[in-house]
DNA sequence: ACATCATTTCGATGATTCACGAAATGAAGA
DNA sequence: TCTTCATTTCGTGAATCATCGAAATGATGT
């Protein structure tokens, strides 16, 4: 019996061989987040952050906990893939000083500002809107 | 000025998210080797395995070296993406045990037997074409 | 039970990627 | 110069992926 370390490893090679995921995992770095502030920093649909969760759920890179009406996500601390731990290692270490990733942290600290409840609704509240500016980060 | 981190980790994520593109790291592992030989070890065709070369070259990890007709490549030692020495590191340390990875080191010994020059030549004199069985590793 | 709502799954679409044969490149030898 | 040949580039088809809207799921509160 043989383990498939290249298929494993690949796996979370592709998890992060993306913009969006990267930007989510150093999210998580600090700590446990909500999907939907997720959803409010990326400004994707909820559709698309969910699948780019599940993605990095698969890889072993990150975890999940149910809390009533609301899913928090985190980073894996064990995993089932071997390489996960690595990877995330190298992934937290770096990118601090990334235009994107500065922009997110900063676009967190005002969306956690706003009460989950608020954040979530679908009628925004007048001003909730204008937290989600940090769609990729262009500079011309 | 910015640098545009997240766009160079994305890179070398893409890189090592493939795995032929694994498998041409490993085998430039302990040295390096001719485009020829890197082609009969995968067995793709050598316009497959020279655009592996030119991503993997693009990402930093790898450098080349023109010697007459051939063209020999090794891993990087100094890069201009500031993330590869960190992945190759990771991936340096890694997969040795694969099957697939074990067998292409087997491969390579019976490919480093055989001359370049009738290693690459197009008519293969009898007995080459039997070096190359090293697919993708299947093994149901 | 019923309505609400955060999240996930489904299905479709456009963009990217892998793989190949054919043609181009460019160095070596005749 | 002309031929040969290892490698790269080009163009294309098949497969995978990112993204979204719509529908399904599943827990909460009434």
């Amino acid at each position: 019996m043989m383990v498939p370390m290249l298929e494993h490893f690949e796996q979370v090679g592709r998890a992060i061989a993306d913009p969006s995921r990267l930007r989510i995992l150093k999210m998580l770095e600090p700590e446990e987040l909500c999907v939907c502030q997720i959803t409010a920093v990326l400004g994707l649909a909820p559709a698309t952050v969910s699948k780019h969760l599940s993605v990095l759920k698969a890889a072993g890179l990150i975890a999940q906990r149910k809390a009533g009406r609301w899913v928090h996500y985190r980073l894996a601390e064990r995993s089932v893939n071997p390489y996960a731990p690595a990877m995330l290692a190298l992934v937290t270490g770096v990118l601090d000083e990334d235009e994107t990733i500065a922009l997110d942290r900063q676009t967190l600290l005002k969306v956690k500002d706003v009460p989950v409840e608020v954040l979530c609704a679908k009628n925004a509240p007048a001003g909730t809107a204008a937290l989600i500016p940090n769609q990729t980060g262009e500079t011309s």
